[in-house]
DNA sequence: TCAGCCAATGGGAACGTTCCCATACGGACT
DNA sequence: AGTCCGTATGGGAACGTTCCCATTGGCTGA
């Protein structure tokens, strides 16, 4: 072990080897099998005597890879971001890339910085679930040949790969599901869907089911802070029922979180009321009488992700690919209408199909 | 805007300017003042126009600062962990400082390889919440000069300040307010501290407050997987209580996770057999009658952690400090032995002081 | 009036790597 | 035997920045 200050160099290593710069740089470079031997012998010896490690700045600086994967994320503290997160960061060990995430917190100048910071270092990858506001600088970073992966997100000007829920069958399965359970009159609950494509392309798709089907449903789209109106819609859309019994659909874990919440202030018997949410949360099943999910594949989004940006590192340009997964239904007391006590299907025996569809745009 | 591939260079901005490389330098390298008006006015223009970006890698490589924090987070899925990670994210924020983040996961290898990684970029700080097995390493990059400060956790052998929560002021008044509620036997149940110090501390204190009270204390220390042994220790603690109201202290939050589910599953009465966690979590309001918890800081916290960074970055050799925190308690219907309603007290009207105690080691 | 100084600027050498090209050498083919 | 090629190596020029050390020119003070 060396105990000096400054980490050992490369040109150190090859002085104490008694070889050249290039045939260490090469070691290092995965250009192992080019070297003989004996090379790599007093290569490694010299390297451990000096405890060498490559510096990713100077290597970064000429152009070598980096086995650097960026993320950036809008909202840490969502649990479901921070699931598909640890599915991306599986994927990328498994892969022997290492990952870096930004957090935005959701603030637009905050997103672009971070983007600037990201894209500064050399990142072979970049997944962002994000605002998406910035289209013209993720563009830019697309055009420049980073492999880029939206995730839960589209952005139509944007050349990259997408990937998230497959928010069509989402939805079709909830609607299934509270029909079978008895529930005939619905409301699908969102914040506003305008920087996401994901909430959007929920809405839609339930709006779409209302109009062709003879589903009887209603939206809403509330500022989750607006717990006043939040109130007075629950309880016109109660009032509206009539004959049919009522449930809520929820569009994400954070609406769900905001519903029970409210539910249980007001005194709604969840159940009487239905209460369904798309994201599994780790209290569904604690508070009473539990509440039932479509949970998304977070490890397999991840995963899926991070196929995305290796798949387009080695082949080029190719044409943007989506690539979408089923969610699993876990159904528990939230749409039982019979005070009956909570059964927890296992996802197994529910739904567990996870296609993936490809289309290119 | 250009519209070339590459990134334009300081070279190119200085030649579109009229200028000098160095001036150019100077400029965005906080020596600003020195530079003429019409020396400023020309650089800007240039840059804009070239959509100049300093490279944080070439900088990097001769020596600059890189306004870059790193954070090194043993369990990302831990909603402790992502809140004081939230913290500090505002802090860096505020300071004009970038965040990155690893999360190694609960792995040994991945956390060294993270710490190898984020080391190597020329952070000026790392905040460290992780398993503090390496102190080979972290000792190393503090002897390097980077500032460093461990989260929650404190490791003897490394020179470098600690930020977290008053473990001794927590421990006791989690007991005061159980014993206030009429509970008598008490039984504290923590994972296995052996590589987290604050479970160690939390554990001591409670051991030492049962050896020189009245109080009838007992401890559990238990890998959370293990649920045959945890339902038979909740079972042999109930019996065991005899006359006296029994309490459980979860020593934090997956701890109250994981009992609120085997409590709910076994048919526990919550209140009736008392709960009580350290460590708040967005579900506690919300599982039926509400579980009393000790928030932590996480904001304060966070913010002490990075002013801990900046302060070592201008003087640099001081002895290590610690910084200490007291939780806010919130009572709720599981630490309320009569059936009544649960009552939420208002933060402040309970406790929220937070008091910062300096050591010097 | 001239040495001396400060403020504003510029030139060039690092920083640690990768990559292009050149070199040496041994063997296979004509 | 001579040419050609492939394989193992090394030398040097980039990469984009910062920093040290000039170099100007105007101003002060004796």
């Amino acid at each position: 072990m060396n105990d000096r200050r400054r980490p050992a160099t490369i040109l150190e290593v090859a002085r104490q080897a008694g070889v050249s710069k290039t045939s260490v740089s090469r070691y290092y470079s995965g250009e192992r099998e080019r070297l003989s031997g004996a090379m790599r012998e007093r290569i490694v010896a010299a390297a451990t005597a000096l405890g060498y490690q490559p510096n990713p700045m100077a290597r970064g600086l000429k152009g070598g890879p980096s086995g650097l994967v960026g993320m950036l994320v809008a909202d840490i503290r969502n649990p479901f971001s921070v699931a598909i997160m640890h599915g991306v960061e599986q994927a990328c060990r498994q892969a022997g890339l290492s990952l870096m995430v930004c957090n935005s917190d959701n603030d637009l100048e905050q997103e672009r910085q971070q983007l600037a910071l990201l894209s500064s270092y050399r990142i072979e990858g970049l997944v962002v679930n994000a605002t998406g506001r910035h289209s013209d600088a993720l563009a830019q970073l697309a055009d420049s040949g980073t492999p880029l992966v939206l995730l839960d997100r589209s952005l139509a000007d944007v050349h990259a790969d997408e990937v998230g829920l497959d928010n069509d069958a989402a939805i079709d399965m909830a609607i299934a599901h509270l029909r079978e359970q008895g529930y005939g009159r619905l409301l699908f609950i969102t914040e506003p869907p305008a920087q996401a494509s994901s909430r959007q392309a929920r809405l839609e798709r339930f709006n779409q089911r209302c109009r062709d089907g003879s589903l009887s449903g209603d939206t809403l789209v509330i500022e989750l802070g607006d717990r006043q109106r939040l109130d007075q819609a629950l309880a016109r859309f109660v009032d509206s029922a009539g004959d049919s019994r009522p449930a809520i659909l929820c569009a994400n874990g954070q609406v769900t979180l905001a519903l029970t919440r409210r539910m249980k202030a007001l005194g709604y018997l969840l159940g009487e009321i239905g209460l369904m949410g798309i994201d599994e949360l780790e209290w569904c099943d604690l508070t009473e009488p539990g509440i039932t999910t479509l949970a998304q594949p977070t490890g397999a989004i991840g995963q899926a992700a991070v196929d995305c940006l290796r798949a387009r590192a080695v082949g080029p340009r190719q044409a943007p690919q989506r690539a979408t997964f089923a969610p699993t239904l876990t159904a528990r007391g939230s749409t039982q209408p019979a005070a009956t006590p909570s059964v927890t299907a296992e996802p197994s025996s529910v739904s567990s199909s996870s296609s993936t569809s490809e289309t290119s745009s």
